[in-house]
DNA sequence: TATTGTTATACTCTATAACTATA
DNA sequence: TATAGTTATAGAGTATAACAATA
């Protein structure tokens, strides 16, 4: 068995230092390039007062008007007690509203609001422009191939997991 | 001024949903699979009670002998107060060993100890089968493309930020 | 009985501020 | 004065369990 040092003698400081060993791992990389583009996102959004998640909600709300919490939950990936923070603050700022549905009194359809259109409007603009300043390096055609990739994974991770 | 809904009459539930108006960012699309990897990563290694930032500081100091809880720190982009908890816990499994420089008797050089070495090896042969379950939809060469696009991402955001 | 929205709660991850010991 | 490690604390993000209203 060996010891937990190697060599023996006074310990030294080791200057230079690095992160090569964890490369091998798709995932890592993977995780690197998105603490990126998060922090991006994250400060294109902050003078809209809003979150990631506040921002993706209020997006995937405006494109499927009519659409109900669980569900929302389900395309956010969370559970449904976690949306409704969400929601309650997306509707104190008249982003947007929601209505009980006649046919099923439990559920809700959620709409964004006239004023929460211009402002996701106006975020998407914001997070284009950040986010484009790191996702330029690539070109069009390489972006789409990112993009492909990425997704290829991720289809294979839900068919493993459901 | 349009008003929030469009169409009047009685809501009616919206039985498809989709979050295609996410899609068109890049952000989203690396988040969404790094959700996948992440998830299949925790699953690889909770048989070792390990976590992915315990077994990535694990690995970084198995390829970096002497690397100060400081340098630790900076590699895996967080606060050096974190540090100390994860540092503490791997320590406490005997996984990690810690001696003060001589040198400089405020820093501490941490080595990866025998246990810590087996552990890290069998939790990195874990997380190569899981990951593998997910990354080998690609082909080698794909695998290969993805990280070298993400990586330029990953150095853009740094080049920007730093 | 089952489902939707909700509340309460706890745990993880992370950032900030302040302390100590060393330099 | 400045830096390394540490402690305390707070804010997000997320999961689980239990509840009321409705199906």
């Amino acid at each position: 068995m060996v010891s937990e040092r190697e060599t023996s003698g006074p310990v030294e400081l080791r200057e230079a230092v690095d992160d090569e060993g964890m490369r091998g791992f798709v995932g890592y990389n993977i995780k690197r390039a998105y603490i990126r583009v998060q922090g991006a996102a994250q400060a294109a959004l902050a003078p809209f007062e809003l979150r990631v998640l506040s921002f993706t909600a209020l997006s995937i709300i405006g494109t499927n008007p009519g659409i109900t919490p669980s569900q929302l939950a389900v395309l956010l990936g969370m559970e449904r007690s976690n949306v409704v923070a969400v929601i309650d603050d997306l509707m104190s700022r008249d982003l947007v509203s929601r209505e009980r549905l006649e046919t099923d009194r439990r559920r809700f359809a959620l709409t964004m609001t006239a004023r929460g259109g211009e402002v996701q409007k106006a975020a998407a603009r914001a997070i284009a422009e950040f986010e484009g300043r790191l996702v330029s390096v690539l070109s069009e055609e390489e972006q789409a191939t990112l993009v492909r990739l990425l997704n290829r994974i991720e289809a294979e991770g839900a068919a493993t997991k459901d």
